[in-house]
DNA sequence: GTCTATATTGTGATAGAC
DNA sequence: GTCTATCACAATATAGAC
């Protein structure tokens, strides 16, 4: 189940630069040259582990959601009120923000998404169908607990607040004093408190 | 001031396939190739409009920043309610969405700036001021008027809302059935109203 | 303004030695 | 697993004829 655990050593400082790199740069904005130079390992050597780019990227993908996944789980064991729950889980965007304004892997990559090739597409649709499907867990316990109106459905309020958190990430790349991911959720979630 | 007059009709039609161009696969998703295929001309022919691409790519902002400039003049002058205001500068953004889910032209350059030239990020920035600023009065007017709640700054609903709709193209590039910018919109300001 | 032709560099990918 | 060497092709860009 856990990707990491298939890969080398190599193969995993790969990966983690690679990811940096799509955060940063896109999946069109780097080449293998780049990969090359920041891991310090020829490109052919990056081939041996990752023969081609859809390869390497699926592999991202597939890593990032694990880690995600990972991370959704601590949460929900970590915290029972809905809306601590929702806070925690917009502070992992805003940490990955606050590392030099790397975006979600995912949103960068939906952004792209015309020109990329489907294996890594249907990727990341698994990583938004899983995020929403948690989301809305969330929203629907809160709701039941009352604790927040019905005005909207709970998938709803979950693509909505998704929306948001990526949102937040792709403007604040381009203002000057950025809200950041986890202050557009405390406003959000404020409107839609009881 | 009208970027548009001093562009021939050929430098015009390459400014449209550019642009759609960018809000499909990204600055760094096409070439000087793609479009020479779409309008019909070589690729010399492109340069002798447009002689680099970093030139294109600004052009293609100052331009789209004009466009958005002028459709947010129409709607003050149409609309005086401020809740009807932040409804049609939602459904400039659904506009755009619904043409083959096309991305806000600054969200998908905003995504790249780390790989962009500076010129090119610095009239995204523009893009982004220029809507923050008429978001933020019309948030003014609305609070003024008594119609929404004050629990946070004009300026803070404006950048969460301009968040929300550039994340809701871009989420819903990934998703089966996006709800679009406009009905995320509808979420947020609901719980926003007083 | 548009074209052909070309220069130059970058890119994804492979072959084969060590 | 990593390397050197190389391929085929795509990218941005320029020179110069028409």
């Amino acid at each position: 189940m856990n990707t990491d655990t298939e890969l080398s050593p190599s193969a995993l400082r790969i990966a983690d630069v690679a990811q940096a790199l799509v955060q940063q740069v896109g999946y069109n904005g780097f080449s293998f040259e780049h990969i090359s130079q920041a891991v310090g390992m020829r490109k052919a050597s990056i081939h041996h582990h990752f023969p081609t780019k859809v390869v390497l990227g699926v592999a991202v993908v597939k890593r990032y959601t694990q880690q995600f996944e990972d991370a959704l789980g601590q949460i929900d064991r970590q915290f029972s009120a809905p809306h601590q729950r929702l806070l925690a889980y917009a502070d992992l965007f805003e940490t990955t923000f606050g590392h030099d304004h790397r975006l979600c892997v995912c949103g960068m990559l939906g952004a792209e998404s015309s020109s990329l090739d489907e294996a890594v597409n249907t990727e990341v649709r698994r990583f938004f169908e899983l995020n929403l499907s948690w989301l809305q867990r969330a929203f629907q316990d809160g709701q039941r607990s009352g604790v927040w109106h019905q005005r909207h459905s709970a998938q709803d309020l979950a693509e909505t607040l998704l929306s948001l958190l990526e949102g937040a990430m792709l403007v604040g790349r381009s203002v000057s004093q950025p809200m950041g991911p986890r202050r557009t959720c405390d406003v959000f979630l404020s409107g839609v408190t009881a």
